[in-house]
DNA sequence: TCTGGGGTCCTAGGACCC
DNA sequence: TCTGGGGTCCTAGGACCC
């Protein structure tokens, strides 16, 4: 019987309850921890706004800060037209605190707050960083789900220290929009029989699974919001967006019945940055794809990964993405011959202009130590998958040793 | 929106096999 | 002889997410 159907009176406990839990500008939020003195005031988060630096963009600003127009991902240099800073304009009222991306400390927050949701839920997915799914159906009841999402955000908040939003509904697409509806700080639950009236209104490039393309594309067919989405016909849908059509449809009607479960181990694992502009000179290249190559290297071997499958990706002007990629008749964990395979696929690509470069490694094998820690002392009998899992996360922490920080925040 | 970095999943065509 | 159908693997590209 498909969601939404029940008959009225009817219990509501086969229901799934899904938890998500969305920490407020993440990165801003730890900055305060460490300078408590920012509680207030306007917080921007990112890299390459120091004297001298050109390139760089905001990671995350505070809400205080989106006042003055700041928003992820801007040039550093348009932020800080909009919001000078503090250090330099001490007595300007409207000027805000900058602050440069340290990994390693949102990584040990983000990891305390992770602790507690392993506590919380029955089961638990990590998405990123500052961002979880929970499956807490054993956990609590509907009649009392709002309490329990409020227990969530105030031990974060009491034990930790960081606000975070809260969605509590029967599956994972709802309980998403449900934490971003009334962002920061907020708690949305959306019990079983609301889903349909909660998602209506919802705007349907909001849709989880639905980003700038698909969102024109809907509404060109007259799909505005999830509403529009959940009326419309599957089959027409499928026609235009083949099987991502049929989810899409499906999450606009609550029917999302994707089980909250653990991430496990990466698919692949890569390592890619732009040059300047862009530059014709192949010898820089070559160079910047041996470093990159060397990382990946370095990082598989880091993480017990033995790869099948080494890849490079060539962005060319104006944004065209190349990738060419080569498998291997078995799992290697050789640097030498990533570099080796990369430097051949690259050799197409000598006489054109380049913007950006990548290295990639897939195919991951993780069997192989682990068959090896069989017969030695590493062995973790009696480890569960999620401590399994949060080890992995931990690790995945440790990894920026070069300075290349993600930006995670980016949306 | 002239676009940073690290991922995931899906699709389509070709090779190859039975 | 000009040609069936199913399955799997590989490569390349695209859309999306945080």
């Amino acid at each position: 019987m498909p969601a939404g159907e029940r008959l009225p009176g009817a219990p509501e406990r086969e229901e799934r309850i899904v938890l998500h839990v969305d920490m407020d500008c993440f990165y801003a939020s730890c900055e305060r921890l460490k300078d408590p003195s920012l509680e207030g005031e306007p917080v921007v988060v990112g890299m390459g706004y120091e004297p001298g630096e050109t390139v760089g963009a905001v990671a995350t600003a505070s809400y205080e800060a989106r006042e003055y127009g700041v928003e992820s991902a801007q040039a550093i240099g348009s932020a800080l037209d909009s919001l000078p800073r503090k250090a330099e304009h001490p007595d300007d009222p409207d000027a805000g605190y900058y602050r440069s991306v340290d990994m390693d400390c949102y990584q040990d927050v983000g990891g305390e707050v992770k602790e507690i949701l392993y506590e919380l839920g029955d089961t638990v997915r990590e998405v990123s960083i500052d961002e979880a799914y929970l499956d807490v159906t054993d956990r609590t009841a509907w009649d009392v789900a709002e309490g329990f999402g409020r227990h969530v955000k105030q031990r974060i908040a009491r034990e930790v220290g960081v606000p975070a939003s809260v969605g509590v509904a029967p599956d994972m697409s709802t309980a998403k929009l449900a934490s971003d509806h009334d962002k920061p700080d907020g708690l949305v639950v959306v019990r079983p029989d609301d889903v349909r009236e909660f998602l209506a209104p919802i705007d349907v490039a909001d849709v989880h699974g639905v980003g700038p393309v698909r969102a024109r594309e809907l509404r060109e067919m007259g799909i505005e919001t999830a509403g529009d989405l959940a009326d419309a016909d599957p089959y027409e849908l499928a026609d235009e967006f083949g099987e991502r059509g049929r989810d899409l449809h499906r999450r606009a009607r609550g029917e999302d019945d994707r089980p909250v479960e653990p991430r496990g181990k990466p698919k692949s694992l890569s390592r890619e940055s732009a040059f300047d502009g862009a530059t014709d000179d192949f010898e820089r290249v070559r160079e910047q794809v041996a470093t990159l190559a060397e990382a990946v290297a370095d990082r598989a071997t880091r993480k017990d990964a033995f790869y099948r499958t080494i890849g490079v990706k060539v962005v060319t002007p104006p944004f065209d993405v190349h990738t060419r990629a080569e498998s291997l008749p078995g799992p290697v964990d050789d640097p030498d011959l990533v570099d080796e395979v990369t430097q051949e696929l690259l050799g197409e690509f000598a006489d054109e202009s380049v913007r950006k470069v990548g290295v990639r490694v897939s195919n991951l094998d993780f069997s192989e130590r682990e068959q090896a820690s069989l017969t030695g002392f590493a062995d973790r009998e009696g480890a569960t998958e999620s401590d399994r899992n949060r080890d992995w996360e931990r690790d995945s922490g440790e990894d920026d040793t070069d300075g290349q920080a993600s930006l995670g925040e980016f949306e």
